[in-house]
DNA sequence: TGGACGTATGAAGAGTTCTGCAGATGTGCA
DNA sequence: TGCACATCTGCAGAACTCTTCATACGTCCA
């Protein structure tokens, strides 16, 4: 439990959370995840599509972005299959096919805007 | 509605999701806020803190970084609000400050925890 | 079939982020 | 007071991310 030269002040509660500690994997799975929501443009698009799906070049209208941005933040949330396509002729409608992104992006959004107003300034505690 | 050259499939779908669409400084907050969560190692810290407050070099320990590079992630985390400290002698002493965070970090931990078998490989649509 | 269209992709450049190093700050103890 | 200790901070290099440009792919229509 003594990793390198690393002194521990309180080593039950070290060795008690080590315990309960995700593997590395999850950690990283789960982060990955919440990278993911940590782009401007691509919450924007997850939160264009939590109504239902739409095309691209009407994605990069609501978002503001470029069709080839677009596209590429489109093709990253599919490698998560966050989001699924439907193909009609050259058309392609994509679709929020991730429950739990769903519910994360709802429940974050939905917080902010209760709460924007009671951290105007933001300033650190330095 | 027409913004530059952009040509709209659904513009009717497209005003609607404006219209629900949230203010960019909520996005922008929101994904800040998605994007702490977003490196592993800052959520690794986070769920270590999950069950109370632990100080710099032990939060170093369960994390396995260096208490330079720990530092350096409370404190980002710390000029958001997320944690705050509670110093005693020289010894500082970090909690997770913020609910909305914690519920985020325990959500999504449980639930990737509970689905990783699902999806072993993760191979783009491409 | 040829050209317009919607989308997808690769590469490159700008910008950002993370880490380790070195040194600074403030506390406790002899 | 002087030294050890826990933490903090600025800096610089490495690594990563995002956007744009150019181009490629597949579909539709004349």
């Amino acid at each position: 439990m003594d990793e390198c030269n690393v002194r521990l002040v309180d080593p039950e509660r070290v060795a008690a959370v080590n315990a309960r500690m995700p593997s590395e994997q999850d950690i990283v799975d789960t982060s990955d995840v919440f990278g993911l929501l940590g782009d401007p443009r691509r919450l924007k698009l997850l939160v264009a599509l939590l109504d239902g799906e739409l095309c691209v070049c009407d994605l990069a209208a609501v978002t503001g972005m470029s069709e080839s941005a677009t596209s590429h933040a489109l093709r990253l949330l599919r490698a998560h299959r966050v989001v699924s396509v439907r193909r009609d002729g050259r058309m392609a409608y994509y679709r929020l096919d991730d429950a739990h992104v769903r519910m994360l992006v709802d429940l974050a959004v939905t917080h902010t805007e209760h709460t924007d107003a009671i951290h105007p300034e933001r300033n650190g505690t330095s």
